[in-house]
DNA sequence: CGATTAACTTAACAGCGTTAACCTGGGCCC
DNA sequence: GGGCCCAGGTTAACGCTGTTAAGTTAATCG
């Protein structure tokens, strides 16, 4: 009886560990510089293990990653869901973005920048937690354009400028730290600005 | 006797020919994918013999994009000579930047995007032709404020801000080449117009 | 001619992701 | 209850990787 119920809740837990293991080195240390051998041992397992939990390392990445970026999908839904003036919170779901990938520099390099060609991707895209954050984006963009804060634009193609634009920055910021870089914060608010500005009736 | 410098010659070539080597796998097939043994053998020396002209790999990357990278510096260089409108050329030289980057897609990954962690890279950035073009357009941007196209802002922040916008595009687009992009040129164009803009007095 | 040295190679190290083969303990059926 | 199965874990190994230390060979120079 039940023990059935136990194996699954321990399978489930171990599942668990692995993933909070390799979260947590994937963060310290970065993709590249962790070895399926460190997590096993974090956890006291052996290394192929992990290969009864996760396909590959890329696999396993994404599943933590996939957690991480629901954060932010969350951030963005509850901005949206209190939205007052779209422009304003348009302004605040970029900011977020961007304060979300210089918080979790690892898992942002991992998922937009580096991105060590997961397959074709295409089918992950409808479903990840990255293009919810997206679709979110969408949305406030749209409502910007429906209230006539911006003028006519493409929505599609306007939210994968901006996107563009907040990404930009991130990225450059996580991958050239010594860059003799403008104030930080200032540079972030300048670009997301400015192309708010631009889009403006 | 002349045989010294017939050996000079000689060292110069073969340092010629590993860069060739190298530039050619590694467009091909990516940094990443390509190994030192893989590069010794396409021009049929041991592996070892790379390190004797290069430190290491990161090392043979970084003056393989430099010498990549000159040509960006040149067109920027040559549209900035010809400039009539400053916005006109601003636009044309950010333009210009992004046909770049999905040109040669995997020297813009390694110099910008992926960045293995070249040490410090602070003492780089001075003499680097990436650092070149990006003073270029910062030239650009100061000319545009002189002429009163743009309003008076921060030109070293907007230079940087401009540079974040176009990186982001072109990185995206390179990184994610699966994802339901609108039109690519459209919405480089729009990056690019959007920022410039917003930028205007 | 003999010694030095530059240029290159061979062999090896320590690590990697991943797979195949093996072990082992608990659950199930006869 | 005894034998079997098999889930869940291990050990050993493969074929890579970047890199270094030691060894070889050919040319140069006093």
């Amino acid at each position: 009886m039940g023990s059935k119920q136990r194996r699954e809740r321990e399978k489930e837990s171990l599942r668990r560990d692995i993933l909070d293991a390799a979260r947590d080195l994937f963060v310290k240390e970065g993709y590249e510089n962790v070895s399926m051998r460190r997590i096993a041992e974090k956890i006291d397992y052996s290394p192929t293990t992990i290969y009864l939990y996760f396909e590959d390392k890329g696999d396993l990445l994404f599943q933590v990653c996939e957690e991480t970026f629901s954060k932010l999908a969350n951030k963005s839904e509850s901005l949206l869901a209190e939205m007052a003036d779209p422009v304003t919170t348009l302004r605040k779901i970029e900011r977020a973005y961007v304060d979300f990938g210089l918080k979790y520099p690892n898992h942002y390099k991992v998922t937009f920048i580096n991105r060590p060609e997961l397959r074709d991707m295409s089918k992950y895209y409808e479903k990840s937690m990255g293009q919810k954050a997206f679709n979110l984006l969408k949305e406030c963009v749209a409502e910007c354009v429906r209230r006539k804060k911006f003028r006519r634009v493409d929505v599609e193609a306007a939210s994968q400028a901006l996107w563009a634009s907040v990404h930009g920055v991130t990225a450059l910021l996580i991958t050239h730290p010594n860059f003799p870089w403008a104030e930080k914060n200032k540079l972030i608010d300048l670009v997301i600005d400015t192309m708010i500005q631009g889009f403006k009736v």
